[in-house]
DNA sequence: TTGCGTGCAAAGGTTTTGCATGGCA
DNA sequence: TGCCATGCAAAACCTTTGCACGCAA
C-alpha cells in the first residue's frame, strides 16, 4: 500500500471526493467518466483509469472483477478497511448475474484458517464469491 | 448444468480429451488454440471459445477470472466436482500475481454458513480468493 | 435432409500507451 | 524549473458475432 502520491491536482481531488460519497456503492471507470461529463466537467478516460489505479495502490479503493467481460468495479473503502472488523463483500450469482453485498463476520474464520494453515493472507474484501443467489435457488426472479 | 450437447464433432472430442489430461492445471482459451496449432491441427478461436463455453455449461469445466485484464482461466474438473468432498480452489496473490492451488476442507464451513445465514449457495471452486501469498508476506521472492 | 458445428473476418468493449501540452511544487 | 498529470488518439487485448460452408445424425 503506497503513500499518498506526489501531486494533488484538481482532478485527483474531484475523483476522490466523488468516490468518498459513494461508500458502499460499486462503480466502474466509465461510470466515473459519465458522472463528470454529466456535470459538464469532462475528465479524460486515461486520467480516470490512472487515478483509479493510484487510489487502489494507496488502499483507498477496492477493485474487483466480476467477469472477464464486464468492466472492473471499484468501491471506496477508506484507509481503515483492512481491520478485522465487519467487512462488506460481494457475491456474484452465476445464474442471474446479480451482485449482492453482504456483511458477514464468519469470513474472518476462513481468513484465520487460511493464515494459520495455508500461510495465505486472505483479503475478503477484494474477493468475489461466486455461487447462486436466493432468488435463483427458489426459482423466483 | 446442461446435458451433453447434441453433436459430437472431431474438434469437440479433441478439446475435451486434451483438457481431461490437464486435470488440476488451469489454461486459457489461447493456450488451447496454441496447443492445437503446435500440433499442426489448427482450430479456429471461435470454435475454442464456443466449445469451452459449452463445457462450462455442462459442468465439466470450471471457469474463473483472475483479473479483468488477463484472459479467463479454465480447469477440468469432471462431472463429480460439485460434491461436498475436498475441493481444489485458487488463491491469487495481489502482489506477485501468482495463482496458488489449495486443497482445503475449511471452506465447506463458510459454504454452509453462507447457505444457512445468507441463503447464498457458494461455489468455492469458481471463486478466486485474493490475498497475499506466503513468499510475499515474508519478503522472499 | 436438417440443423448444429466450424472458420474467417470483423466488430465490440475495456484498458493501456505514446506523445505533446498543461499544471503543481 | 523540474517533474508529474492530463488529454487525445491510437493501439492492444480478449471475446463475441455474422455469415457461408461443412459435417454429424
Amino acid at each position: 500500500m503506497a503513500e499518498r502520491s506526489k501531486y494533488n491536482t484538481k482532478h485527483s481531488d474531484r475523483i476522490l471526493k466523488y468516490l468518498e460519497g459513494l461508500s458502499g456503492v460499486h462503480i466502474t471507470a466509465s461510470d466515473v467518466c459519465d458522472h463528470f461529463r454529466d456535470q459538464g466537467e469532462t475528465i479524460g478516460q486515461s486520467t480516470v483509469y490512472r487515478q483509479l489505479e493510484r487510489l487502489v495502490d494507496e488502499g483507498v479503493l477496492n477493485k474487483y472483477n466480476i467477469d472477464s467481460n464486464s468492466p472492473a468495479c471499484f468501491e471506496y473503502t477508506g484507509h481503515g478497511s483492512h481491520s478485522d472488523g465487519e467487512v462488506c463483500f460481494h457475491c456474484k450469482c452465476e445464474k442471474c448475474g446479480r451482485v449482492i453485498h453482504l456483511h458477514c463476520d464468519e469470513i474472518k474464520e476462513l481468513k484465520d484458517h487460511m493464515m494459520a494453515e495455508h500461510h495465505f493472507m486472505l483479503d475478503p474484501v477484494r474477493t468475489v464469491y461466486y455461487g447462486i443467489c436466493e432468488e435463483c435457488i427458489t426459482g423466483n426472479t
